[in-house]
DNA sequence: ACCCAGGCGGGCG
DNA sequence: CGCCCGCATGGG
């Protein structure tokens, strides 16, 4: 199936989302795979921004699901105007034009994120591959893949196997969040909730505090006014934005949304992502 | 060797 | 509340 969209595939997929976490480059295309599905997103080029994109899909073709992954409705030179604010982000917005955020399946996401803390990419990559090993095999065009493991088949999983995988101390809170999600909270009531209330209810999970959530509002809900601060983002703004004054991230967060409002999770992405490809030299 | 990574829970004041 | 500390692991 052919889609119109605009969209830089290699700056949406490198840049620290949950599809970065859980879809592969092969041989020039975008292969992302959830727990029920795969799909299988070829672009002109991945290197450029472009206007269409061909998707194959198991088990079916449902454009109206890569539309929703991609945030297809989601007007870019809308959102660049208003958070095109100052010089620094007309940078990012310049450099980084077609980074689109997405919307994952949320409980993959909050898997994703509970590993990430305190970590760094290449070793979340790692463990997420390991995971992926639980998972189904599917084919599509006569190749094989897998997909996500489902919460059924996690939960198979010891705390002394998720250690070894490399989760080290987190292991424990992926191990309570797979059975929170199985038993106390269904993640997909969350869906149409409001930022706020879907924050509280992350939070109420052992091992998901602020930042976690917000990456899950922004990523698995699609909530685009979550700011999620990080190390890197931390550095950015005081370096950027305050001559490198050390703020509280209290401090921060009263600043990105007081200045860039409902679209402040894109003005995070497209920063987030200056920060990492310059190493804040600019 | 040392430092850092898409932070969090727990304990203390 | 806010602040500070320890935490597993691997790569630069």
């Amino acid at each position: 199936m052919r889609l119109d969209i605009d969209i830089a595939i290699k700056e949406t997929y490198e840049s620290g989302q949950t599809l970065s976490f859980i879809s592969k480059i092969i041989n020039n295309n975008l292969v992302y795979s959830e727990d029920k599905l795969l799909l299988y997103i070829n672009a002109e080029s991945i290197d450029n921004p472009v206007h269409s994109i061909y998707v194959k899909a198991y088990p079916k073709h449902d454009a109206s699901y890569v539309k929703q992954l991609l945030r297809s409705k989601d007007n870019l030179n809308k959102i660049y105007e208003s958070i095109d604010t100052d010089s620094i982000m007309h940078k990012a917005i310049m450099s980084y034009k077609g980074l689109r955020l997405t919307k994952s399946d949320p409980v993959i996401t909050t898997i994703v994120f509970i590993i990430s803390q305190f970590n760094n990419i290449n070793r979340i990559r790692g463990i997420i591959d390991k995971l992926y090993s639980y998972g189904k095999v599917v084919k599509l065009n006569s190749k094989s893949y897998r997909l996500f493991p489902d919460l059924y088949t996690l939960e198979k999983i010891s705390i002394e196997r998720l250690r070894e995988i490399g989760l080290g101390y987190r292991a424990p809170y992926l191990y309570n969040a797979v059975r929170y999600m199985l038993y106390n909270l269904d993640m997909y009531s969350l869906e149409h909730k409001s930022y706020e209330y879907i924050k509280d209810a992350l939070m109420d999970i052992y091992g998901i505090g602020d930042k976690v959530s917000d990456c899950i509002a922004l990523f698995g809900y699609g909530k685009t006014e979550a700011f999620p601060i990080d190390t890197w983002i931390k550095r950015a703004i005081e370096r950027l934005y305050f001559n490198n004054e050390r703020l509280k991230i209290s401090k921060i967060k009263e600043f990105a949304y007081s200045r860039w409002g409902r679209y402040a999770g894109y003005a995070q992405q497209y920063l987030y992502h200056l920060s990492r490809m310059t190493k804040l030299s600019i």
